[in-house]
DNA sequence: TCTCTACCATACGCTTACGTATAGTTTTGC
DNA sequence: GCAAAACTATACGTAAGCGTATGGTAGAGA
């Protein structure tokens, strides 16, 4: 059966997301792929192409989501929501964990993310701006919707993806409302 | 130079964070502490024992946290503040990225990282609820805090502790604040 | 000083992994 | 049908890792 050199970075980004970086093996790849490494090594120089073609991946699908950003169609808050949708829609098991450890003993990888994370904060920024919030209080709602976005990228195993979404929805509600729109706040019970 | 058994899980514990679990081998440590894996087998029944010992240390770590859990002396929001207080200030570079890749590929991991968010899930929830939100909202607010205190267990690499701090704080006053309690937010420009 | 305990080094066999060399096999163009 | 190109298997040398066996050393106690 004839391999081709996406289907070993299929199995690389698998590996990836069960085992880091670490676990990304020539040879444990071939046998999950039913071939042996001849055919590796005349898709790849060597593993080190293979670990460079799984950045590219990474960082590619990334940027395919970058359409979404200059969105100028929806207003800010479903600009926002796309942003979050896609992470949780497109599968990313423990990749996103991988990436974040590879970055520990990888400084051009920690760069890259450092990079994203600097886009989709500005972006994210901007959107809150728009929507209203003064500059500190823009800032603060962007950096809170990061974590809720990181976090969303690294539990993605537990629930379905609808509850992930319907939840992840009442978080974005939240975030996005506007100050003192709402009166969901009971009474203070001030316990003795 | 004699190297104790909590040598080697310290040791282990570093390599943890750099390079997951996978990368947690005994004779890289040996050369790390100095040693020979004589060393190594004479504290250690084989490198399964080592894992587990490792694992023991992460979650003790978070039992030795609970105190704060039942701590009935502050309010609500201190209580909740306390918990990624102590997060940022206790440095887990990269093993609590190692730790979700980890659970990938074993459910035991997963199960005990399941019960812990159950834990404090449960914990953020009651403090919401204490602090007059109703259950829908305190849910949501506690599930974003969730998702805050992730994300700072993962990025803990950045920037220095000072800042993460603030920043923390900032994003903790927005999450525990009365609905409707202050007017940052500017009048909307309803651009064209 | 003798000896026992605690601890470490060394050597070994086995497995997995990387990368190369080389010999197939299958596919494609003609 | 044939030759070249595309792709894979096999075999090899080397390195790193696990676990075991066994011998060595340094200090404490008698």
């Amino acid at each position: 059966m004839s391999r081709s050199r996406e289907d070993w970075i299929d199995a690389a980004w698998e590996a990836l997301g069960e085992s880091g970086i670490e676990g990304v093996r020539v040879e444990r790849l071939a046998r999950r792929l039913g071939v042996t490494k001849g055919s590796f090594y005349w898709h790849f120089k060597d593993r080190q192409a293979l670990v460079t073609a799984l950045l590219d991946r990474w960082f590619g699908l990334r940027e395919e989501s970058r359409p979404d950003f200059p969105d100028r169609a929806a207003d800010p808050a479903e600009r926002i929501w796309r942003v979050i949708e896609r992470g949780i829609t497109r599968g990313t098991r423990g990749q996103a964990a991988a990436l974040r450890l590879w970055a520990q003993r990888h400084p051009d990888v920690a760069r890259r993310i450092a990079q994203e994370d600097a886009h989709r904060r500005h972006f994210l920024t901007e959107q809150f701006r728009e929507l209203g919030f003064m500059d500190g209080e823009a800032e603060v709602r962007a950096e809170t919707y990061m974590a809720v976005i990181s976090a969303e990228f690294l539990h993605s195993g537990g629930a379905r993806i609808n509850d992930r979404l319907e939840l992840a929805r009442r978080k974005h509600e939240m975030l996005v409302a506007p100050l003192g729109s709402e009166t969901l706040r009971s009474p203070v019970l001030t316990s003795g």
